[in-house]
DNA sequence: ATGTAC
């Protein structure tokens, strides 16, 4: 039987295994994920998804088990990054024929967009209640975290609990297979996580220029065991991590209130939503032993486990359930994965372009988001076929509504 | 992705 992964063995590395068969990947992703490959706390080999991409210091779409150390460039800056998503008893005929309402309402109900010095515009000027509620559970950890590190306190972090961000951070209304209304939503820990991530990557470089250790890129610097700041990161990197899943069920909430107030049809929205993580490391079990995993742009996918695989502005998302594949070491791709950069995109493709790529769809359509055109990421069919031993489809999901920051 | 500096 052959392989379902393409099995590549770097020089003086451990092997890459890529899920990858029919989709297209850039030589430079292959050159990144060979230096990581080289470095001696990876264990056992790195797993490549099929919307690889090349990013900062580890690939997008690629997953490094690490041995008693981690990588914070390889975590990135975007930690906990992830989509939310969830089921409602909703049907399609209730939705108004006219979404623009809507999306003007989600748009007011959520803060979304840049967050620059002294105005606030992706902040909260006051957060709610539930915020506040969320943010109090929040604040020791932070607190504690800060009398240590104290230039994370100068942060945007309890303004941005519960908001969008900008980029490819979105909310979505969708349809199913069955014509039911989903909530979806993607995004991370804002602009404390970003703080959190630079902050740590720093450190990891001095330390490293301390150890003079002889690294294939300087983005590759790691903390290891006993390190003087590895314990800290780990709490950082996992207090993100939390803060981010809860950002992400705050906008849920506030989501589901806003859509409630407009639509006169009243109607449920499952209890278990999917909620999951494609940027962050946790400790987990691969092979007997206890390892780090980071996914960089990859979801875990143990057996059983739901996870959602977005498309881009235009395209189909998915709602799919783990196979526990443990050469993948459980894990599938965060999305569709981008074929060019974004100014590439804003120089190929008009304001024309996109609004026939994204026909049918409530949202943007202005030159200032032509760098998420459809046309500039992956097929998704392809993206899902080589990877069809990691999980299967258990919804199909097209969005109706789609609000950017 | 984010915030800030250029």
């Amino acid at each position: 039987m052959s392989l379902s992964y393409e099995l590549v063995q770097p020089e003086g590395g451990v092997p890459i295994k890529l899920w990858t068969r029919g989709v297209p990947v850039e030589p430079e992703a292959r050159q990144q994920l060979a230096n990581a490959a080289r470095l001696p706390i990876v264990f056992k080999h790195i797993a490549a998804m099929p919307d690889v991409h090349l990013g900062v210091g580890a690939t997008v779409g690629s997953v490094i088990p690490t041995l008693k150390a981690i990588i914070p460039a390889a975590v990135g800056v975007d930690i906990g990054c992830g989509m939310m998503a969830a089921k409602t008893t909703l049907r399609a005929e209730d939705l108004p024929d006219q979404l623009g309402p809507l999306r003007a309402a989600i748009e007011q109900a959520v803060p979304h967009g840049r967050t620059p010095r002294g105005r606030d515009v992706g902040a909260w000027e006051h957060p709610p209640e539930p915020v506040d509620q969320a943010w109090a559970q929040l604040a020791p950890d932070f607190d504690a975290l800060c009398e240590r590190h104290p230039r994370l306190r100068q942060t945007n972090n309890r303004k941005h609990l519960g908001t969008l961000g900008t980029g490819n951070h979105f909310i979505e209304v969708c349809l199913d297979e069955a014509d039911l209304v989903w909530f979806m939503l993607h995004s991370g820990s804002r602009g404390v996580g970003n703080a959190i991530g630079t902050h740590f990557i720093e450190l990891a470089k001095q330390d490293a220029e301390r150890h003079q250790r002889n690294l294939p890129d300087q983005d590759l610097a790691y903390l290891e065991e006993g390190a003087e700041y590895f314990g800290d990161y780990v709490r950082a990197v996992s207090w993100a991590q939390n803060f981010a899943m809860k950002n992400r069920e705050l906008m849920m909430a506030q989501l589901v209130a806003t859509v409630r107030a407009l639509i006169p049809k009243p109607f449920e929205v499952q209890v278990e939503a999917v909620n999951c993580h494609h940027n962050y490391v946790q400790r987990e079990q691969h092979f007997g032993q206890e390892v780090f995993v980071t996914r960089k742009g990859a979801v875990s996918a143990r057996r059983g486990q739901l996870g959602i695989i977005p498309g881009s502005m235009g395209a189909r998302s998915y709602i799919v359930r783990g196979l526990g594949n443990p050469e993948s070491f459980e894990s599938c791709s965060h999305g569709a994965g981008r074929v060019m950069s974004r100014n590439q995109a804003k120089k190929r493709f008009t304001v024309d372009d996109q609004v026939r790529a994204t026909q049918g769809v409530e949202c943007r359509k202005d030159a200032d988001v032509i760098d998420e055109i459809p046309m500039a990421y992956k097929d998704i069919d392809a993206v899902m076929a080589a990877q069809s031993d990691l999980v299967e489809v258990v919804h199909t999901l097209k969005q109706v509504l789609c609000v950017k920051g």
